[in-house]
DNA sequence: GATGAATGAGAGTTCATTCAT
DNA sequence: CATGAATGAACTCTCATTCAT
């Protein structure tokens, strides 16, 4: 067998158990899922994870890293800027919103292994936060620079906007099927916090 | 030894299991807290906290109910409307989010178990989200009906807002000391908050 | 209060105890029993039990003695012999048989704790066993030297009659409802048993 | 290692496992034997016991369904006819009595754990104590009819005769070393019970 | 004497990890 | 490389026993 087929074999075997690990871990957590579980998932013997992962902490690590941290989070926000800023924010809320939504039953869970972990944390603080906020502050300093947006603290209120996203989807999560956004058309939400980021709640004729 | 003072020592001894409880779940999380070390840290012996609750799940619960169930959240909000809205917002904003931080340690963790068990969860949505909500709800839409605030989805727009302060707490919590807003006055972080709230981020001009 | 109504007082106390121990032992065995739930039943506090014995254990020994060891058993043994053989005999088989099917639910669980317990086996040996063996006996060696019985070892003889008992009493507790003793008059039971004793298998033509 | 030695290692381990068992439930009964005792008498990890049986309990079960259970108790009843009844009976009796007092350290202290257990005793009484009444019923329902032995009844007099095995092995076992039957020969002691059956206590004269 | 809250040793059980096959 | 039986440390929870009141 080629070089080339081993790899793909290799990695093929990595991602049944990186698959399997994701869905485990966020149905059950990363205490109470077991290696046992995600091999039997994974269709691998429990030895097998032991090939390609450390522990099962280092596995977990990989799972936050493959589907919180390495997410398309940061291509829109590097996306032209030929479009006007209404358009542009509105886009990025789309585009953060859908994914969020679409990967509730992941994305809390994961996130709630990220909040106990320190590590886990500095690791999505580096890899997430701090280039979304950076990208986020440049854009605002930018804005700000041309007057076309209100003299604000930058920082703070980059932090602010994508608290909301993040805060958002985790009501959203708790509040289960019973959240008014499930009887809403997803663009009608995307509507809503756009218009809350660009004017706040203030009447128009202010 | 009267009933009055046996009922005080009871509580006492359930009070410092709790508290113990608090801390090691909030350090180590559910599942890697052990009875062991509750019991250690409040000074009991390990069947005490037995004598008092059922199980470790029941502490927990016990723990997430005190800390972050039973909060003084809705307290402002009944509070009178003699105020003119923007310091109503703000003083709301000022509560929870100074309530936030210097609990940040407690409540980020606790929020970590709440959002990985289904039970915790709708606890949580019953006592602590709903009744916030429903509050903010009915603030909005008289406003609404006064024209005092643009024509806005109420029910999505109270939804950003707590979540814009549960997100910021928990981007604070993660970038730790890094975080700018331990470089400012407090009440600085209010503000720009709170104007985000209210204009968004449109210059006052539009 | 005088010394006699404080021991009064003292020995209801520790019947209390003794019964509840009886009827939880025989529910639940000696080691699944807890001693709350004796002292609930008694109605009485933990710490009350051990005022009367040392340790759960004593209190075992003094259940099995009071019901098992210190039985009426020898009484009917020991009465005249003014009365014809199978008379005798009938009655005395009568007499156990009763008592036994009487208390089997108390008999049967407390001889499971004698059968496994060194000492207890030691003390039903001593004051029970032995005493009935001994009568038996006697009485058997005298109608041996009389010719009324054919010759036999009185030794095992005497053995497998009161084997017979309790065999009998133990089948008969395994069986529970089922067993065919529940459908006939306890009289026919202990005819039965009577005739084999008297008379084996054997047709009467031998 | 080809599927033939794995499942011989798999049957050895169990085997390990309950022979181990066996040992220790008969020394201190299920209660008091405690899993690590078992695992380091068997020569196997804790954890190894958990493989094969899914508790203690379960492991329980086993043991009283091997040693006590499946016994080889049947066959001989089931045996040719063509010997005369005196040798039959006579031969059972034999079979019964050598194994029981053989097996004496695991059939009492196990017979004493099926006494205090409602699932065990079922079990007992369907798999041993039915098969047996049962096939001693047909037989002495047969010769009944023939007129070879005295009216009687059938139901009763077999429980009487299965108990008196019983209840003999019982006595000899809570006797111990002091049991007359220690010192006479085990042919003496059949020759004795099977006597008792055959003609009761009466003189041949009658 | 009576109480029952407190104790803590010790139980059954689980499961991440290893390693001979 | 893949396997999964075996491991044993460490967990939660129980309960006989004590002792201050």
């Amino acid at each position: 067998m080629s070089r080339m087929n081993k790899d793909n074999l290799s990695n093929q075997r990595q991602r049944q158990i990186i698959d399997a690990a994701i869905d485990v871990f966020s149905r059950k957590g990363f205490s109470e899922a077991t290696t046992h579980e995600i091999a039997k998932e994974a269709g691998v013997a429990v030895g097998t994870i032991y090939k390609y992962f450390n522990n099962k902490r280092d596995l977990l690590v990989k799972v936050v890293t493959d589907t919180v941290i390495t997410g398309p989070l940061i291509e829109i926000l590097q996306k032209r800027d030929d479009v006007d800023d209404d358009t542009f924010i509105r886009s990025i809320i789309s585009d953060r919103l859908n994914f969020g939504i679409e990967n509730i039953g992941r994305i809390i869970p994961l996130l709630s292994e990220i909040l106990r972990d320190d590590e886990l944390s500095k690791r999505f603080a580096d890899a997430v936060l701090k280039p979304n906020i950076v990208i986020g502050e440049r854009y605002l300093q930018a804005k700000l620079g041309s007057g076309i947006v209100r003299p604000l603290n930058v920082q703070i209120t980059i932090r602010c906007i994508i608290g909301m996203l993040i805060g958002f989807l985790l009501i959203y999560r708790i509040e289960g099927k019973k959240s008014p956004a499930n009887s809403m058309r997803r663009e009608e939400v995307v509507d809503e916090m756009s218009q809350i980021i660009l004017h706040g709640l203030q009447s128009e004729k202010t």
